[in-house]
DNA sequence: CGCAACAACTGAAGCGTTTCATCAGCACGC
DNA sequence: GCGTGCTGATGAAACGCTTCAGTTGTTGCG
């Protein structure tokens, strides 16, 4: 089938092309008759911009990139990445907007990936996501003049609009929390330690722990999968000191853990109390219930897709530069309770 | 910044615009020398093709599209799709493809998608996932003659190609293993009714239990969700006839299943046995780890993708219209055992 | 020596849009 | 009657690339 063209457009409403040009952009220039009969020739001869075309002479491409700098195997172990992706869909939907996604090996190639978009002028903007420390996708960003915005922050996002929640406040909660119900001693297994928002959840857990007097804080980190949350619960639960409450980074590792403790024929909550970092529906069908730090990371997702288009819209000259979205806030369910004397 | 264009690399390489681009796109027609020298100009400028004019000048776009027909909400409940996804980037990556995704509301809003993707000649092929009964998307992919491959088969799918596994050959394995067993009654809790591969398994768990001599069983429809699944197995369990065992179609269901087993002072395996579709971390953590159908989705994905690449390269003159992948296999763990007395 | 064949390279058209300069027609005021 | 300003419309350039028809310059061959 041959695609119709707007010059197609033109001829049958009688037209020049620039006439049915303005008319289909809704831009002034044409009578309201002669508009109303383009957008009838275009309709019934079922035509659509050649997106190509209009790129080429300057437009906007309305596509929304975002690499993802995990091995792709560990993705679908959890489904924040998913839920931000749906969150952002569906602010992108409305205007048009598609999303390109590419899987990274590396940081390096997803610089390279930054670049190629940039040079092949494939995207109108980019969503930055695991930020670490020192990124240097935040200088090529800013160096580009490439419209992005970084799911983290506030710090290291170097002059970036950003979405950020506020995890500290997170961490102090579930950590006084704990220390309420009389827990002194706690394990932390973590994601990936060079994520800066792993990082920053070890800094705010070690503060908000000495606040409220816990004794000691191990963190082991992991690469978020089951497996080495297993692992590394076992290696928590077997220390001589035996934290009486463990956090984890993900309700997958959160499970993981939970049939350690049976294993070692500890129960939940009344030897070992979890809480999971973010809520999913695992958290909520398993028994016991696991406590969890809920967030809406579907509104996450649509808060910065919404401030990516901003940006782009006004070419940078964005207001914000920094949106807050609320702190996740502490579910507690069965998996907590005052730890056995 | 500016953007280098090919006329920046001829002057630079001192050739002609058309001498640079057979050099830069290796076709014949320039001596070895004037190559090496276009090439290193177009590297020591940062040259990249503009995607835009190549795609208008007849080119390819290099991008994939793929329209998701589910509420954009039941999306991060099970890892099938981002394993499914991060199977098909590894394919897409190396020859530099890129991969689009559009959470569509409903078929309607995806064929409006495939019209728009193709007049606005955005995507070189589409993946089609969820195939329906009497699919729209069938016959418009074949009508606009866009390359496009379907996830699943073998049956519905017009003349498109598409990649599929035997279904019907791991219900069998299933029920002939909890018939083997000595399970007589059996329930399941299946996915989305309109999904062609959820009739698909109706069908085949329906014809392995008259084969395999299963007294009855009940099938209730579930969205996926943790909690439809527990609902589901509320209502077979406290039926008259109660079943022995359980079938999910997915892990979070299953998972539910348990709790709602537990809450109902059932133990698995003892009272209840429980049988996941698609194997996951989860199924391996959970204790008792949950037996599972498993089957290599990335695997699955990366067909999928090489199918979809030789398609376009061979403007669907493909030998293979069907591609079989292997069907899964049924990994037995502690979930599932011989029924009470 | 003259011509054909060929390799290496160039010029220009064309892809479908947007946009800018221009223009016809018309009403208005002096 | 004529300049001015406005509305509605047109023509053509420009975007960056690919490709095809030509144009050189060189080699081979009878």
């Amino acid at each position: 089938m041959k695609r119709p063209t707007i010059s197609d457009v033109a001829q049958r409403a009688g037209v020049s092309i620039s006439a049915a040009s303005f008319a289909l952009n809704g831009r002034p220039g044409v009578s309201d008759r002669t508009r109303q009969r383009v957008l009838e020739a275009a309709d019934e001869i079922g035509w659509h911009r050649n997106s190509a075309a209009r790129v080429l002479s300057g437009g906007t491409t309305n596509v929304i990139g975002m690499a993802i700098p995990r091995p792709a195997a560990t993705l679908g172990v959890e489904p924040f990445f998913m839920e931000l992706v749906s969150g952002i869909e569906s602010v992108l939907a409305t205007p048009g907007y598609a999303l390109m996604m590419q899987v990274v090996a590396s940081v390096d190639a997803e610089l390279k990936v930054y670049r190629s978009w940039w040079g092949e002028h494939r995207v109108d903007g980019i969503i930055v996501v695991d930020l670490r420390g020192d990124d240097p996708r935040v200088g090529l960003l800013e160096q580009l003049g490439l419209p992005a915005v970084v799911v983290g922050g506030p710090a290291d996002v170097g002059t970036l609009p950003h979405v950020w929640a506020d995890d500290a406040a997170a961490a102090a909660e579930t950590v006084g929390y704990l220390a309420a119900l009389g827990h002194r001693r706690i394990g932390r297994v973590a994601g990936l330690p060079d994520l800066l928002h792993t990082r920053r959840r070890d800094e705010a857990f070690r503060e908000a722990s000495t606040r409220y007097g816990i004794e000691s804080i191990e963190v082991v980190h992991t690469d978020y999968t089951g497996l080495e949350g297993a692992q590394a619960t076992r290696r928590l639960l077997t220390s001589p000191e035996r934290p009486t409450a463990i956090l984890y980074d993900n309700s997958i590792m959160a499970v993981a853990g939970m049939s350690v403790a049976d294993e070692m024929r500890l129960s939940v909550p009344t030897d070992l109390s979890i809480v999971a970092w973010d809520d999913s529906q695992l958290c909520q069908v398993i028994r016991p219930a696991i406590t969890a730090l809920a967030r809406d990371v579907a509104a996450y997702g649509a808060r910065v897709a919404q401030l990516l288009l901003d940006v782009v819209a006004k070419n940078g000259a964005v207001e914000q530069r920094g949106v807050e979205v609320p702190a996740p806030r502490l579910v507690p369910r069965s998996s907590t309770a005052p730890p056995q004397r």
